[in-house]
DNA sequence: ACCGGCGGGTTGTTTTTACAACGAAAATGG
DNA sequence: CCATTTTCGTTGTAAAAACAACCCGCCGGT
């Protein structure tokens, strides 16, 4: 892991690399490997631990009987995930987190990290802060997830969430992190069905699109 | 507002009567009513306190041109609402709330709350500490919301809700907080289709229900 | 180069849902 | 206590999405 990479993140923003190192150690961290597809959490279990992505990226998803699943975000390099679990011990996840492509995980101790420290780590209120802004900004994409299923048409919903994509980029021109399952799946509808929209919508001018690059016009 | 009902919040949890009466000043507080039905945040403003329930109940919801509208959740007396937004200054809702009876509240500036308090508020920690916790909790209720909009059908959407109801309840009998607009609004499925499959299901003896008293079997 | 798997588009069928319209019961308000 | 409005269940119809099956093109491995 490169020097500088954790206080970019939100989680240690504002602390300096050697604070960063020691609370790293404060916080009983460890690092592990996984291979596409591999899940990190699986749903009904409880976790004492968040987890932060060095590199690659992971999606949460919701995952049913029947083999269906629903994403509900994806997490990038850099961003935590589990956070809100390890915030509130002993609930069991109704989530999974699985790697979307060879990622490695960066594990925190939550108890630690939230425990009123005593004065070895002064920095533990900040991380708490960092902590707050990031489970909010969580909230907003649960929110914007929750935006972008609730036109009841397929139609309805990629324009939703596409216009944001856009909004987003400040351009028509976009390309989106999800694959078309990915994306039938967060928005919650079926494939093939989503396929055919979109197809409907390119002959009809809305839009163009090229694998995952977007235009919207 | 009774003395004992702010340290019986998740917020001033861990505080004193007199601590948390001089919060409030600290935090320039004011409380205010609305009628059934009145807008208290309107989607697209952008706002700088967070809404203490007092009594009553809003819930948050988010309007569709057209009239549609989609339930997130509901808040009950003690809780919050806005805080989300409240954290990250300067995002504009894309929610709303809207008071479902006659509901007082207290209205509390999030940047005296989540500003670095010089010593003259030694609790300041405590009450982020609390923030995040609930902030956790609202997480998870809305990633609940998902788990029971991530059914296509809306047999599955009830049936997700119900039995989550019977849980939390401990029960197979319990009441419903909803009405059968807002349990449709909430399920993000058509009212009158849904009311249509209750029956059905009653008549296949999967349940029994009469106004928002529902029984398991 | 061949094979197999995966991602993505197309099509047709079937099931479900949304939608609109209505009536009865219950709640509201004067 | 009556009038009006809201809530909820019912029905039928039209529209839409799910589902299944299939195709093609691409890529990685052998």
């Amino acid at each position: 892991m490169n020097d500088s990479f954790l206080i970019n993140t939100a989680l240690f923003r504002g602390t300096s690399v050697e604070e960063a190192r020691e609370m790293l150690r404060c916080l009983g961290s460890y690092e592990k490997e996984y291979e596409k597809g591999a899940v990190i959490f699986r749903a009904g279990e409880s976790v004492d631990s968040m987890g932060m992505v060095l590199s690659g990226s992971v999606t949460i998803e919701i995952d049913s009987l029947w083999g269906d699943k629903t994403i509900l975000g994806r997490v990038e390099a850099g961003q935590l995930f589990g956070e809100t679990y390890a915030c509130i011990p002993g609930e069991p996840l109704m989530v999974s987190v699985a790697a979307c492509e060879k990622s490695r995980i960066l594990f925190l101790n939550a108890d630690r990290l939230l425990a009123t420290c005593s004065n070895s780590c002064a920095y533990h209120n900040k991380l708490v802060r960092n902590l707050l802004q990031i489970s909010a900004q969580k909230n907003l994409a649960l929110s914007r997830r929750s935006l972008h299923t609730s036109p009841k048409s397929i139609r309805g919903r990629l324009l939703s969430y596409l216009s944001e994509q856009a909004r987003l980029n400040g351009s028509y021109q976009f390309t989106i992190p999800f694959s078309r399952q990915q994306l039938a799946d967060y928005l919650g509808v079926d494939r093939s069905a989503m396929s055919n929209e979109l197809s409907k919508m390119r002959r009809e001018g809305l839009l163009r699109f090229e694998k995952n690059r977007f235009l919207l016009r």
